[in-house]
DNA sequence: ATAGTAACTATGATAAGCATAGTCGCAAGC
DNA sequence: GCTTGCGACTATGCTTATCATAGTTACTAT
């Protein structure tokens, strides 16, 4: 009984990325993680995914070095979640899924400017960069940290009622 | 009987991008299709899927309308498969994947060089843009067409002997 | 002593994935 | 005119993964 190949060790660089991130559960965990949510309920019912899912994705996450699991308190041990710097360099993938997304696959009502669902101003100089990967005032090259990501009105709403109910 | 939530209409872009996209033979697929591979059979030798897999997922594709499917002979009719301008679109999305993998999962004997899988050079001006959004000469913003991607000597005997077998 | 919370694990039913085999329309060779 | 072969799938049956729900563990707060 074959399984299907494991295409960890692929000199195709597309190919190992599939065989980790390939995977709807590991997007929406890995949005969230960008989103600044760290701890296993908050992620659970902003994914929507089952414990058991969202379980063995952090630790496959954990194994591949993207997720870092650590205690925030003794006496009960709580864990939290966090990036890693090799996890946080996915940032410029997430964004470009955004774009993607943003250009393509826009929702009607997402804002009453047009404007997207997520705008990203650049720390440094103030610029709204729209959906540049440099910064169209200063010319930065921009990446995970230089950025301060505002929602939507009807993207806070909906991700408030999705982590309510 | 409940499925699990479905995201197409989700405010978040990452959200919506995950229900398409993220998928491992989705991945693949598009890989390989950005490759030049354009046949039913070349993608499923390419890819490794099993042709229903490879059928539903193109199916879905054309729906979604990144992909579209032209008879190129009749008698008898043959189909191949080429992305259309939103699929085109994808590009710079699959080129940060690449980016992220070659940084960090990189695979030893790659290449004698130490330069990865793939070199991409930019056709306007001739520089090996190396893992850069912008060309590192001239400043332009780069995406799909504007690029000539070249293997390494490790990437393209793997992927002929995948071929092969 | 009871209720509540965070972070999971266990269980059974449903759905998806995979390998193999088979189909359909045609064209070319014998 | 009958078989062989190709390209592009579809059908079948088994294995694996996913989902919803429930339960567990280890505490704190009342």
């Amino acid at each position: 009984m074959p399984r299907r190949a494991d295409l960890s060790n692929t000199f195709c660089p597309i190919g190992r990325f599939a065989e980790i991130m390939g995977d709807r559960a590991v997007l929406l965990i890995l949005r969230d993680l960008f989103f600044g949510i760290r701890r296993f309920d908050g992620i659970q019912a902003s994914t929507g995914l089952g414990p058991q899912i969202l379980a063995g994705r952090l630790k496959r996450l954990e194994q591949q070095q993207i997720v870092e699991r650590c205690a925030y308190q003794k006496r009960p041990v709580r864990y939290e979640y966090s990036l890693t710097d090799k996890g946080k360099d996915l940032f410029n993938t997430l964004y470009a899924m955004r774009n993607w997304a943003e250009r393509w696959s826009y929702v009607p009502g997402e804002t009453g400017d047009g404007g997207g669902a997520m705008r990203y101003i650049h720390r440094a100089c103030g610029a709204d960069v729209g959906l540049a990967t440099i910064c169209p005032k200063c010319g930065e090259t921009l990446s995970y940290g230089m950025l301060k990501g505002e929602m939507s009105p009807a993207l806070r709403l909906e991700r408030q009622t999705r982590l309510a109910v």
